[in-house]
DNA sequence: TTTCGTGCAAACCTTTTGCAGAGTG
DNA sequence: CACTCTGCAAAAGGTTTGCACGAAA
């Protein structure tokens, strides 16, 4: 759970208004702790109390991500899924078989984020990365269908 | 340039025709040596000669991807990029305030892939990564920008 | 001849936008 | 009071789909 409070003063810092809708949303995303779309949240919004209109939150989750609050990535989904930005990184494998998804430490991944930013003078923006894949439980399975021509990933 | 009569060949070999719209859209990849997104595909197709559907160039590209002779990436450009899989994989490096692409080698993620393989039983279905960031020449731009409220990306 | 692939047009779905009115500082 | 933010409704943009016709094997 993220401490709202701060979250809201962090708006407020930056000269933005607090709103009725933003803190809702605010709130929506911090019990969600994780991955939410647009959609997701707008449901967790209505859900609760009030309505929030969709274009809302669209633009309140901008409005958000333009401050380093919530951090947009798109895990394949068919659509941007946003979360807080939390203070320790970390990733995911998404498997495109399932769905199943596994955290992934960011000690896995701060060394090539370092020599990148040695080698290329290139800064990463995102400390979320999602990794698509095929989890174990589904390599199996997809042996058998590896050269049917019908949907293999 | 890839082999195109190689290409049509595995289409062949998993028993799918070959039409007059695959080859097209095969040949319009090659030439491209690069992503593309769909719409680029169908623009090159037609400045070729023929008139193919975009939905067909949808389709073809679906298919091609379940052979796996075409890779998915999403670069961030608002849409999918397709590119023929190449035996030397590689990725990119994208810019996400000015949009210039870095080729990566793949030798910087290799270790990763492989520690993630052995961890977690995960196989990367993707053989090409879009990695964001901000390049050198922008990251001086950036911090004038950086604290206004306005987007930052 | 049978089955697969294509063109056409319309639908879909997520996301964006213009505008007038409401609410914050 | 001034200016930002919101709701509404409509548009935009990429992608998918149903269907009947056309073409490959």
């Amino acid at each position: 759970m993220y401490a709202l409070q701060d979250l809201l003063d962090r708006v407020r810092q930056h000269g933005l208004r607090i709103t009725r809708q933003r803190g809702i949303i605010l709130q929506a995303l911090c019990e969600l702790e994780g991955h939410a779309s647009a959609e997701e949240v707008y449901d967790r919004v209505i859900l609760h109390q009030c309505d929030v209109d969709l274009s809302t939150v669209y633009r309140t989750l901008e409005t958000l991500h333009d401050l380093d609050i919530v951090s947009h990535t798109d895990l394949g989904h068919g659509c941007t899924e946003y979360e807080i930005v939390s203070e320790q990184p970390h990733h995911h494998l998404v498997c495109q078989q399932c769905g199943h998804m596994i955290e992934l430490d960011d000690a896995y991944l701060a060394p090539v984020v370092e020599s990148i930013h040695l080698d290329f003078e290139f800064d990463l923006t995102s400390r979320h990365f999602a990794i698509f894949g095929i989890c174990r439980a589904c390599r199996g399975k997809q042996h058998q269908t590896v050269s049917d021509g019908s949907r293999a990933a």
